[in-house]
DNA sequence: ATATATTAATTGACATATCAATCATTGATA
DNA sequence: TATCAATGATTGATATGTCAATTAATATAT
């Protein structure tokens, strides 16, 4: 009669993984910044910029998927900080034209190197299926909340 | 000569599961709030105030994980609303004990339902085998950062 | 052609988190 | 016991994110 885990605790256990999941993602946001001298979002905004020659807010911000609001700020941020230059567009004078200058494509390799130490770190000792297991559970998560 | 996948896409794939994770998380946080109408540290506040008589705040600062600065604005949101009573120990006067009211008491009730909803929802599918292996690579990422 | 819609970007108001500084109280010590 | 250190809570400054309202430019429709 004895399953190998009471039903009653099924929902305890759950709860506690949302919640260690919580506080890994607080841990790694803090951490990550910590490590590599830059916040994940920030980062993720230099990455896309750095595949392209230039690029339009607008379009970023789906890439990135960060509020518009958000997108402003990040850049006004980086262009204080010299990381990226921003122009108006001669066909469509709304839209702003984002990219990265010279100095910020340099500055980027740095980051990329940092974070790519920090998930071997975060990851050391997972086996190759594990990753794909792990990568894949992310991705139904995603999907079975994707619909509220 | 060929392993599985060549060396040069492990970081790229590694990337894109952080990137990912961060993704589900910020999905999380969105649509857990949504779900049950309130945020997943203000409820993890309620959860360890309910299992107890009265509570210090450090002591439930500790437990929860949260800055005490972020402690004492939630708890005085969640007096505000009535949730939470406060008083002042009698033994030491620099300590704060809380305490969830009769309100906050059967509030929280309706909370965990919607919760463990939510969490029913974002596990859908999921194995046992699978929720065990998942708790467990979580535990392994928090240790592999705990050291930075 | 002019009024109306839509689109891109910005700004303001708000929520939540952190760190650093401060205040009041208590404990320890010289 | 008078001083100094440690502790609990609060506050202020700052960072990052959201949503809603606004502004400017372009597209559409009558």
């Amino acid at each position: 009669m004895l399953k190998e885990v009471p039903i009653t605790n099924t929902h305890q256990e759950q709860a506690t993984l949302l919640s260690s999941m919580h506080m890994l993602n607080k841990q790694i946001s803090a951490k990550f910044e910590k490590c590599t001298g830059i916040g994940q979002s920030r980062l993720g905004i230099l990455h896309y910029l750095y595949q392209v020659e230039e690029m339009s807010q607008t379009t970023l911000q789906k890439e990135v998927n960060i509020d518009h609001a958000a997108i402003t700020r990040h850049l006004k941020q980086l262009e204080a900080s010299g990381m990226v230059a921003r122009r108006k567009s001669a066909e469509d004078n709304r839209v702003t034209l984002v990219c990265l200058t010279e100095e910020g494509r340099s500055k980027i390799l740095h980051y990329q190197n940092e974070k790519d130490h920090f998930i071997q770190q975060m990851l050391s000792g997972f086996s190759k299926d594990e990753l794909n297991l792990l990568a894949d559970m992310v991705e139904r998560m995603n999907q079975n909340i994707s619909r509220f």
